[in-house]
DNA sequence: AGAAACATACCAACTGATTGGTATGTTTTA
DNA sequence: TAAAACATACCAATCAGTTGGTATGTTTCT
């Protein structure tokens, strides 16, 4: 594909991503997406063969992009600090500079929305939305394990449960954020699950 | 209304809630509904002037029966235990019990169902969300706060974090639990965040 | 190099099915 | 017998997707 082509790929998807966030997919109409591009509806179709397939080309660049952000705040965390427990903590602030960083009205998580609309995809989005949560939890999992074997936790904890708590808080904090509009909401707890790791680690 | 219109208004209600948890408010017609209860269009929008009367209605009813959940567990915690500390833990264990009676496929929570559809409902419908969200933390707040003022916690933590941290925790719990149809998840980190509480205020 | 052959990117107009909703009946119940 | 509770038969709008076509490259052949 050219890159004319593929630029309006990306505004196509730039476009759909907003309204999905906002209204869901089922409730996103093909029509309403190439209005917002100006552009038509053989335009989308040249480029995407069905609506699914854009679901399935949106949750991929989406997935694609975290892990991005994911994997460069990690990158920070361990340039800054080499010890597990403040390498956990770093991480754990950086994410929530980046979340203060977003944009406002908060768009939410489009795995949770995802995922909420169940039925209406097929098994290859399914099997993204579980590769995406599998590899936050795996992480943070590996991330706690290098902490409790660096120190003895003053209650008992698995890396695992550890990590299944913090993707559970954030999810739900992204939902809380998004009903209120209010993504301090995500710091706070962030922030919170950092106060009871150096509880749990710290002398 | 007769007994018979309010009983087929039920069965409206819950076909509706059971699809409508399936694939999302939008992604479900009217006509799968009906087909689902075996009544016709003229039954639906007897009981219904719109659908966007439903939408209401079907969580106004979640909403109330939730909330009668919530008093039930809360007045048999009572019963049982006067202590704020036992009270509040035996609370989270009945939730975990109430959570294991629960059907499969698991259908997660409605209020997060709407919350990502947000632009399709009106005003009345989010105040109801907000209602909901904000009762439920109202309750554990308390309950936190009667903890605090019986014993000095381990770390400072106030009512309210961990009144927010507890509604996060579940509803990403309820999220993973709907994608990976596994409700075990609620009642881990249920479980975790007992361990929690008795760790900050137990000797 | 330059023309012929082909591919990509897009558009305007249309299509059949589905959508929420209505108008007009018929049955049931109080 | 008169509302309330349904059913039947429709409608206008909207939906995802198609059709036939044009304009603009890009490659291939001479």
């Amino acid at each position: 594909m050219s890159r004319r082509g593929e630029d309006t790929k990306e505004r196509i998807l730039d476009a759909a991503q907003a309204l999905v966030l906002e209204r869901g997919f089922a409730a996103t109409p093909v029509d309403d997406i190439i209005k917002s591009t100006a552009l038509t509806k053989g335009a989308f179709f040249h480029h995407f063969p069905s609506k699914g397939d854009l679901a399935r080309a949106l949750l991929q660049r989406y997935a694609d992009e975290d892990l991005a952000v994911f994997d460069r705040l990690a990158a920070r965390a361990d340039e800054l600090a080499e010890d597990p427990l403040q390498n956990a903590l770093l991480f754990l602030s950086l994410f929530e500079e980046f979340v203060d960083a977003m944009a406002k009205p908060f768009p939410g998580c489009m795995f949770a929305s995802y995922i909420y609309e169940g039925q209406t995809f097929g098994p290859e989005v399914h099997a993204l939305i579980d590769e995406a949560l599998k590899g936050w939890t795996a992480v943070y999992e590996r991330k706690f394990e290098a902490v409790i074997a660096s120190r003895e936790p003053r209650q008992k904890v698995t890396a695992k449960q550890l990590a299944e708590s913090i993707v559970c808080l954030m999810e739900g904090a992204f939902l809380l954020a998004r009903a209120y509009d209010e993504p301090e909401i995500i710091i706070r707890q962030s922030r919170q699950f950092r106060a009871y790791l150096r509880f749990l680690f710290e002398d």
